[in-house]
DNA sequence: GGTAAGTGCTACATTGAAGTGACAGTTACT
DNA sequence: AGTAACTGTCACTTCAATGTAGCACTTACC
């Protein structure tokens, strides 16, 4: 693909997460006057909107996997795997800010999504064993707050750098369901 | 108004809510079908879509101001206001669970969520003030935190009461930036 | 029981967005 | 410089949802 082609196919991608996360029902033709393309162009390099939708959550599923990773959630000590992690996927969502929890349709996206989700479950068990988050919080709520948190300093502390929204996160998260 | 139509348009008005939480864009056709009812039923109540939009939007406002008034903000010791308030917003989220921030377009009801935030991150400065929170964190994380937990207890933990659900949100929020 | 209020149903016009086709013009790469 | 890739524009078709009209029918309320 020609270079020029390149940055059109990312700026229909950024530009839409944005606008869809905005408003999930942003037209095509809005994204592309955003994007500064023409409608045509987007129908070219996707099928249908759908096709489109599919590859701005397939993006976002694959940061939040990279950020997993990097994480080494399984591995890592607790407290240092949280703060990467945390520190990840705001990064995450300052770029990809749709939610991914509206990808009802494509199967693919949604299981790999399942599959992130145990993992951080998983580790949140392991930091609860280990004494990291106290015994007595229900898990789904534990489960819930923290992507919540995370969303929440993407957005409300555009000012602090991902790091320091990340070092707000943890602090919150660690002062309302940690031990002692 | 006849109680038959009544119970109708109660109907129409807590199934829209519902529907349009989970999907900002469900049809009249849907959410007619859904509350029982036939399409042209609630074209006869409310003239265009907006129209019912801003009737649905309007019962939440008008219960989140009830349930402000009730907590009684300004007057009441912040420990026992703010459980109030949690308990009393958890209430209303599960009533009419849509998201006051989609309506950009009615101005009045725009203005009178304006005010009730305000109101709320005044009572939140009287909070800090009297150290039932810490000073050191940023008033915009306090302010929106708060909705959020609320928002997550609300559906996330639906086997609870609203009072427990509340306990769960208030134990949270003070702990992650209560004083000591 | 009678009446007015309210509803369901079928049908229709309108609008906006999705999606497609063809063609001329531009731009990146060799 | 020449070619292939890429884009913008105009002009369609399709489709779903909005909004409207009239009529037969049911039901709450006096």
């Amino acid at each position: 693909m020609r270079a020029d082609a390149v940055r059109n196919l990312e700026a229909v991608l950024t530009t839409g997460a944005r606008m869809l996360a905005a408003d999930p029902g942003a037209s095509i033709a809005a994204i592309a006057a955003e994007a500064g393309v023409d409608r045509r162009t987007v129908y070219r390099r996707f099928a249908s909107r759908e096709e489109l939708l599919a590859a701005i959550y397939e993006a976002r599923v694959e940061a939040i996997e990279r950020a997993v990773e990097d994480a080494r959630l399984r591995e890592a000590p607790v407290a240092v795997a949280l703060h990467r992690y945390v520190e990840g996927i705001i990064g995450v969502n300052r770029k990809w800010p749709v939610e991914l929890a509206r990808m009802k349709a494509d199967e693919t996206i949604r299981d790999r999504r399942d599959a992130l989700i145990r993992e951080v479950d998983a580790f949140l068990e392991r930091s609860t064993g280990e004494g990291l988050l106290r015994a007595d919080v229900p898990a789904a709520w534990a489960s819930s707050l923290l992507p919540q948190l995370m969303h929440l300093a993407s957005q409300q502390l555009p000012e602090l750098t991902d790091a320091q929204a990340a070092d707000m996160v943890v602090d919150t998260f660690l002062r309302g369901l940690g031990g002692r």
